[in-house]
RNA sequence: GGCGACGUAGCCAAGUGGUAAGGCAGGGCUCUGCAAAAGCCCCACUCGGCAGUUCGAAUCUGCCCGUCGCCUCCA
């Protein structure tokens, strides 16, 4: 069963296939780094960075470029109003996107095309569109004749009459057509520029770098690429124009043959977007919930539906989280002590692909991963170790130290005798700064209270250290602690 | 106004013709000084509403209602 897959363009769930036999080569809109990156981009870029593990699993070998935007409206006004050049906006918010990324386990892209180090190709596709008649020169900037190119609307579904009907564009009287977007900008003053001959200096506007880059990354001969992805958000314009600039200058189009799309997350019940400001940086999300769990999350919806991220549905993934670590822990004692009879396994990696094949059905593939990994034991369990390592690499989940860590032999939090001394405030604390000892005399006050029955203080005491991410269990032979993941 | 998606328990969500997965929250029990953790059990006679197709529908069709998205910068 091969991969299927929602391709936009054609509306329809498709067999995938690519161009050239056991390779994959694919386009991902990234991001414009003029503000900090928030949840949703976490969702779409995390889709797209499984859909890669996926094809690279099934022996595909895949180039995945995803670009950068580094030159727009927004990063040169808040570089004007922060009084600092835009290319320090623009390394600020990527390099804080990529650490996210990273801690997100999100692979890096094969390459990372800057659209500023496209400029030459950007003129030259500009020059071609002028000199075909899909562009003209106005007073303000460059701009794309959408009524010339006849397939303008197929990607998004819609046809220029109802878009006019839409009157929501600004009327701009350079012009020609109110539909009609820019290619250049020319430079008003105290803006970035770069030269372009005969017509004058200025910058590129957006869409054109994704053009100009994918042709010159991915599809040098104009035959079109495989894969074309973005959020849903970006179908229309950025996409439907990307298309009208690509395609009348390609030897056989279409730009892509498959257009897939990340649906929108929406927080609060509204789209989780720069301009509503109803976002909270995606860094600091990372910072209060461990990024795997943010992972297991989207991992359970559809990736091309609309999400309602809540902190309920977030606490649901943390507590999958937390189990499935313990389950993999257990397996991998179990395969630590295991005889080595030899087992069969791939089963479980068969549901996987097979729910992987239709149309990335995550949420499925997930199911079969949490059920095989707190199945009673069955089969060898170096073997299940094995597979459901595979399986977990491939939705981008691995297992690290802290899963293997039972929750003792984690690390302890920072200046875990300070935070102590704090709570609890008893002279015995007084000198100790060695966390773990003044965990450990922490708990044995606290065997003595309970020893005499002062269930107040032993209380008390097991509150204080719950509140520095210390976990008591009181067992029948003495009290056992550990570290809060 | 146009185009599109979605509407399944308090929350998230799977399921797309054969009689409602799972998780979280909640409740009960075991354990405990009390907890926590763990384990067991319970928790949608029903899938926005109304018609229709069918032996049979959450799943197909039609209409209606609602929410959201795109149509302007956006993953």
């Amino acid at each position: 069963m091969p991969l299927r897959l929602y391709n936009t363009r054609t509306r329809k769930i498709e067999a995938f296939q690519p161009r050239r036999e056991g390779q994959v080569s694919i386009y991902v809109c990234g991001l414009t780094p003029s503000a900090q990156a928030h949840l949703g981009h976490a969702r779409s870029f995390l889709f797209f960075d499984i859909l890669r593990r996926y094809l690279a699993f099934s022996g595909y070998h895949v180039t995945y470029v995803q670009n950068v935007t580094d030159i727009d409206d927004r990063s040169i006004a808040a570089a004007h109003r922060l009084g600092v050049s835009w290319r320090e906006i623009v390394a600020g918010y990527y390099a804080e996107f990529k650490r996210s990324m990273q801690r997100l386990g999100v692979r890096e892209p094969d390459k990372e095309p800057y659209a500023t180090d496209f400029i030459p190709q950007i003129r030259e596709t500009i020059s071609a569109l002028i000199e075909r008649e899909y562009a003209y020169v106005a007073s303000d900037g460059i701009y794309y004749r959408v009524g010339k190119f006849a397939n303008y609307g197929a990607l998004s579904n819609r046809n220029i009459a109802e878009l006019e009907a839409g009157a929501r564009i600004e009327i701009d009287e350079a012009k020609e057509e109110p539909l009609d977007f820019a290619l250049w900008k020319f430079a008003k003053p105290g803006e970035p520029h770069w030269p372009f001959e005969p017509y004058g200096d200025g910058r590129p506007g957006w869409h054109i770098e994704c053009s100009a880059m994918s042709h010159a990354l991915l599809d040098p001969a104009g035959t079109g690429f495989d894969i074309h992805g973005g959020g849903a958000d970006l179908i229309f314009p950025h996409h439907e124009n990307e298309i009208a600039q690509s395609e009348p200058l390609m030897a056989r189009p279409p730009m892509a043959d498959f257009w897939l799309h990340g649906g929108l997350l929406l927080f609060d019940n509204r789209k989780m977007s720069k301009s509503l400001g109803n976002f909270e940086p995606l860094s600091e999300v990372l910072d209060r919930y461990d990024p795997q769990a943010i992972r297991l999350l989207f991992l359970r919806t559809g990736y091309g539906k609309v999400m309602n991220f809540t902190e309920e549905a977030m606490a649901g993934a943390v507590a999958t989280l937390s189990r499935l670590r313990r389950d993999y822990r257990l397996l991998h004692e179990a395969a630590a002590s295991a005889d080595g009879t030899a087992g069969g396994g791939g089963s479980l990696t068969e549901r996987v692909v097979a729910a992987l094949d239709d149309d990335m059905n995550t949420a499925a593939a997930l199911r079969e991963v949490l059920a095989a990994a707190s199945a009673p034991a069955a089969g060898d369990a170096r073997e299940r170790l094995r597979e459901l390592r595979s399986v977990l690499n491939l939705l981008g989940i691995e297992p690290d130290d802290r899963w293997l860590a039972s929750p003792e032999e984690l690390p302890l939090p920072a200046d875990l005798a300070g935070a102590l001394r704090a709570e609890i405030g008893e002279p015995w604390l007084d000198g100790i700064d060695d966390g773990r000892t003044a965990l450990e005399r922490v708990v044995a006050e606290r065997l003595a209270a309970r020893a005499d029955k002062d269930w107040s203080r032993s209380d008390r005491l097991r509150d204080a250290l719950a509140r520095c991410g210390i976990e008591i269990k009181d067992g029948k032979e003495g009290s056992a602690w550990s570290v809060v993941r």
